[in-house]
DNA sequence: TCGAACCATCACATTGATGTGAGGGTCAAG
DNA sequence: CTTGACCCTCACATCAATGTGATGGTTCGA
């Protein structure tokens, strides 16, 4: 499939799926005339990264984690080198922390929203403290 | 306290502190001589607000909800207007998709990792798709 | 009184993720 | 053959979160 069909299916710029070619995310193959051919797998691929890149994660991780990530990831294990097992296992713990801080703060909202809406103010005030961002 | 204590305590460059200040993210008194006068309790914030950023929430939209989130919030219900409610509700739904995006993709790493180290490869491969960022 | 260690504002630079447009090929349908 | 809808590659603009430095005021201890 070409650039315009990822695209509307991804809900995602043209110029964006260019950025992640650009940033090894994805990889298409050309065309004989030069335009980029693209694999039925690219739309979950992209859907992902989306994903991941609202959640936060810059694209320089997001290239390190994908490659774990691939559906039939059970085959061939990528060349994982210990420094690369221990960026995942440090940007694991970064996702965990950064879980735990927005869950505790989209609760307290919800629980506002609650009260707001349900008239009763919220009995015991809770207090909210994010993860250390060492 | 001073804006060097607070950098101090918090792990926050005091160029930040300054720009959380002219985003209303935080307010300093001043002392007689100009300098900004933190309130202990900037402390606490400031670590909020450092939480949410790092979960990729931007200032915008961190200014709407710190409010719901003072400790003391039982007292005064700011003036939420049926807007804002909208907005936080809509803010507190995309917090959860990003949170699931988050747990699956941390899971999906976490898996991998125990499968390299365990030494026995994932008996299933699990397909991974983020949540629809309309 | 002088210097070190604070503080202030201002302003420009950078980085990552994007928007936007210019200038130019490809190709199918009319 | 031409037109419209695709595609290409630059390349510059923007926006938010930061870095960095210039320039100067305040405070305090040697």
């Amino acid at each position: 499939m070409r650039i315009g069909e990822l695209s509307e299916r991804t809900g995602t710029p043209r110029r964006l799926l260019r950025y992640y070619e650009e940033q090894s995310l994805i990889i298409a193959d050309r065309s004989p005339n030069g335009y980029r051919d693209y694999d039925e797998f690219c739309v979950d691929r992209v859907m992902q990264i989306r994903g991941l890149l609202d959640a936060g994660l810059p694209t320089r991780i997001i290239k390190q984690i994908l490659p774990c990530l691939n559906k039939p990831r059970t085959i061939h294990f990528p060349d994982a080198t210990p420094e690369m097992l221990a960026a995942l296992e440090h940007e694991r713990d970064r996702m965990t922390e950064r879980v735990n801080c927005l869950i505790r703060n989209r609760d307290a909202i919800a629980e506002y929203l609650d009260a707001v809406r349900g008239g009763n103010p919220p009995s015991t005030a809770r207090t909210l403290e994010p993860a250390g961002t060492h």
